[in-house]
DNA sequence: TAATGATCATAT
DNA sequence: ATATGATCATTA
């Protein structure tokens, strides 16, 4: 489909996707399905993309640049349990220090998502995987304040030459994992003593209690 | 068995 | 090299 030129409409067309599966919309985009994903695991959420028409490429800016949408698609089980962390963004190793939460990277990504979740447990391939129902969402008050804290916190530790310390089990929504191609790639980053050194580059990712948070808010709000 | 650390494909 | 899209696979 063409590029959406409102929310509405974009929303519209999300929606006609509930219930199809990754065979279902893979047949209607002509596109090949993988036996599995282990040498494809961008493919489910490359499809989803074809299918709204996100804007292809590896830009840094959201899927839908004129709506200021991005689009993440989120494997859940059939109890509506995420399945998978998300992830969203590379982090600043070198600037870590200019950073700020209002003008983060990460905040910018999160400000308006169209989540799609996907029926995804174990034993299904990728042709049975099946799309669940898309909504749209912005961080409430509580959600952000929780993703600051962590942000401002994890960001700290870069910025302060501490990333040694660094690991995934910090932060209690968001945390920072290893993002690159194998273990062995370096990027620059900054020292104990302010110096620039070598680093595993790292990348934010939404912990399942987060993703669950989003998910509860959405379909059993109390 | 959930979570962490590692990895795969593609585009720029 | 670093951004995009994530899941894999080993550990705890």
């Amino acid at each position: 489909m063409p590029k959406p030129t409102s929310i509405t409409q974009l929303a519209d067309a999300a929606r006609d996707l509930a219930g199809l599966s990754f065979a279902d919309l893979a047949q209607q985009l002509q596109q090949p399905v993988p036996a599995d994903f282990s040498r494809h695991k961008g493919w489910g959420g490359m499809l989803i993309e074809l299918a709204l028409g996100a804007s292809a490429g590896s830009k840094p800016e959201p899927d839908f640049p004129d709506l200021g949408v991005e689009l993440k698609t989120l494997p859940i089980s059939a109890t509506g349990q995420p399945l998978e962390t998300t992830f969203v963004c590379v982090a600043p190793m070198t600037d870590a220090c200019q950073q700020t939460w209002q003008t983060s990277a990460l905040r910018k990504k999160l400000a308006h998502v169209l989540w799609v979740p996907v029926l995804a447990d174990k034993g299904l391939s990728p042709a049975q995987r099946q799309i669940g129902s898309p909504f749209l969402w912005r961080p409430s008050a509580a959600q952000e304040q929780a993703l600051q804290q962590d942000w401002q916190e994890l960001t700290d530790l870069l910025a302060l030459g501490k990333i040694q310390q660094v690991n995934a089990h910090l932060g209690e929504y968001l945390q920072l994992r290893p993002k690159a191609a194998n273990g062995k790639i370096r990027t620059q980053a900054i020292g104990e003593n302010g110096q620039q050194v070598w680093a595993q580059p790292k990348g934010f990712y939404l912990r399942t209690c987060f993703t669950s948070w989003i998910l509860r808010e959405q379909f059993a709000p109390n």
